[in-house]
RNA sequence: GCGCCAGUAGCUCAGUUGGAUAGAGCAUCGGCCUUCUAAGCCGGUGGUCGCAGGUUCGAGUCCUGCCUGGCGCGCCA
């Protein structure tokens, strides 16, 4: 309707601009939105205000022009009224959101869809967690959001994939190896010292009983570095499938999984520096070679290689941001906890000195995830081996909640998920709510049927008899369903989804209460039938994409 | 010290990228089942939008300075 709209008030100033009513070089572009305040009408416009000082008349002045200008041939419109410091107050008639609401159902399940994206491709990076421990409840936050996003960015014309940047190289693995090991030592009766930098979790025992178990006791004569090496290997691997297990169980899925080790082994990483000394953004200092990040915009320079010569983390994320450009995407979105955020800069930089447009990179933060049980705080960090694993949480409340709840703020804010809250105040749950609504309207259709009513045929004759404030409500709530799409998409925020779910979901509980569906009188039935089934599908279409089911029956 | 994020109702949070009288859920108080699922609906209570300036027709939103909280500032990963 915002489209209509805007045509409509472009005309306008058309033909004032040709009358000699308004002074226009161009006809600037109209903002159309949605009043706070539903007594403002449809949709407001203040093109009048933002006229005001080019054409040099006052606001209110230039809204009767544009008003008086207005020819609403497919008779659209109810009102027209200039309110206030000069808005411009468009009220539809009823008509117009009959029609509206036929145009929805017509478009049917790729309604919310757009082009957005126009097809271009993007790759979101999301999880990443060192496989190291299971994930941990802040992963699931990302897990939940780079989905969300991925969905989001899907349905707006992106085509999209979803990769996950696996650290599998380096002082993390050769910890991860150590605490193996030393938990290998323990079980063949050995007395150890445990690593400080070790990870102290019960799952470190899982992985050496395993090795016990397929292995034996061959590693004792060994070497010790050749062990903790082989335990590192082995455990890391071990530690993804688990990591890929517990994926899977919160359905997410992706479409690639980059190795930091393979990137470096194949000489990927060394590449991708002789890239940059080639593009003369590398030198040399203390015996170690630096990234000039200055030049583009980061804080200081970068080490790349040491002056041992081992190469940084910094080094292989070069090399796979690097490879990312080369895969000939058009748009990267890496989805990072918020305690890297000091990392933009160094990557945008990277980037820039790559020659990408600064544009097609965009980092989502996702913001700690708070847990408390029972309103106590409870403690997290793999360092202490004492944290609430993903999977825990799946088990515990499910993973609709736990999805819902992860996205139910915006990811840069912190989000505090109490778990005994989740499963006890299940009653008054939001993700009951939005769910219940899809249920009931699934109730509807189930009654018609033992009715025996038929399933609606979509024409004007059949919505003749919508119009009542309820349901005028809901198909305009459905008629930004499109927009509320797009906006997210464009400032990646997946909880926007959420939130208008809930909307809509409200909405209807106001209709359903007061509104009989199915009833003696066909024609009301059937264009009532037709409505909530616009609704039903939207709600349907809002979940999946915030990765929640829409259940037929609770 | 520098940088990033946040500060909105008792609590948890939205706020359409600068719009009109700042919203929702929870909590609390009071109503509503002969009706397609009451996991619901209707109404009441509740605010110095951290503080102070500035920008303009107009600021919760933008700019500056301060206050408070979280995080980050390695030849760690």
């Amino acid at each position: 309707m915002k489209e209509l709209l805007r045509g409509l008030i472009s005309d306008a100033l058309a033909m004032a601009s040709e009358q000699g009513a308004l002074e226009l070089s161009e006809i600037p572009v109209v903002e159309v939105e949605v009043p706070r305040d539903s007594s403002h009408g449809d949709l407001s416009s203040n093109v009048a205000m933002t006229l005001a000082r080019v054409v040099g008349k006052p606001p209110r002045a230039i809204a009767k022009i544009i008003v008086d200008c207005i020819s609403d041939e497919g008779g659209d419109l109810a009102e027209k009224e200039i309110a206030g410091p000069g808005f411009l107050n468009f009220t539809f008639s009823n008509e117009a959101w009959r029609r509206r609401l036929l145009s929805i159902i017509e478009v049917g399940e790729t309604y919310g869809s757009s082009g957005l994206g126009k097809g271009r491709r993007v790759q979101i990076e999301f999880v990443s967690a060192n496989p190291t421990g299971p994930l941990h409840i802040g992963h699931g936050r990302g897990a939940a959001t780079g989905d969300a996003l991925a969905r989001l960015l899907e349905t707006a014309g992106y085509e999209v994939d979803r990769e996950y940047y696996v650290n599998d190289a380096g002082v993390q693995i050769t910890n991860l190896g150590r605490s193996v090991y030393a938990r290998y030592l323990e079980l063949h009766g050995r007395e150890v010292q445990f690593p400080p930098d070790g990870y102290p979790g019960d799952y470190v025992i899982d992985i050496a009983r395993r090795i016990v178990a397929e292995e034996g006791a061959a590693w004792l004569d060994r070497e010790e570095e050749e062990a903790v090496a082989h335990m590192g290997e082995t455990g890391g691997r071990a530690m993804l499938e688990r990591i890929k297990e517990d994926l899977a169980a919160f359905s997410i899925r992706f479409d690639g999984f980059t190795s930091e080790k393979a990137l470096r082994e194949s000489g990927a990483v060394a590449e991708a520096i002789a890239d940059l000394r080639s593009r003369g953004v590398m030198y040399e200092a203390d015996g170690a070679e630096w990234f000039r990040s200055t030049e583009f915009g980061d804080d200081k320079d970068r080490t790349v290689v040491k002056s041992d010569g081992e190469l940084t983390y910094f080094a292989s994320d070069i090399c796979y941001h690097r490879a990312k450009l080369a895969r000939g995407y058009d748009r990267i979105v890496d989805v990072w906890g918020a305690d890297h955020h000091g990392y933009i800069k160094r990557i945008k930089a990277c980037l820039a000195a790559l020659d990408c447009d600064p544009h097609a990179f965009s980092v989502v933060l996702v913001q700690i995830v708070s847990l408390t049980r029972d309103g106590r705080p409870v403690r997290m960090g793999k360092r202490s081996g004492e944290f609430v694993s993903l999977r825990e949480i799946i088990d515990e409340v499910g993973p609709d909640l736990a999805r819902f709840f992860f996205l139910m703020r915006k990811s840069d804010a912190q989000l505090e998920f109490d778990l005994e809250l989740a499963r006890r105040q299940t009653a008054e749950n939001p993700v009951f709510y939005i769910q219940y609504a899809h249920t009931r309207i699934a109730g509807i259709f189930r009654q018609a049927s033992e009715r025996g009513i038929p399933e609606p045929e979509i024409s004007a004759v059949c919505v003749s008899r919508l119009g009542n404030a309820d349901e005028l409500s809901l198909i305009r709530l459905l008629d930004e369903f499109p927009d509320l799409v797009e906006a997210s998409a464009r400032a990646l925020e997946p909880h926007r989804v959420v939130f208008y779910a809930q909307r809509l979901a409200g909405e209807f509980h106001r209709f359903y209460a007061r509104n009989k569906c199915v009833s003696d009188d066909r024609e009301l039935t059937a264009a009532r039938l037709l409505l909530v089934k616009a609704v039903k599908q939207v709600i349907g279409r809002a979940l999946s994409m915030v990765g929640v089911s829409a259940p037929e029956r609770m």
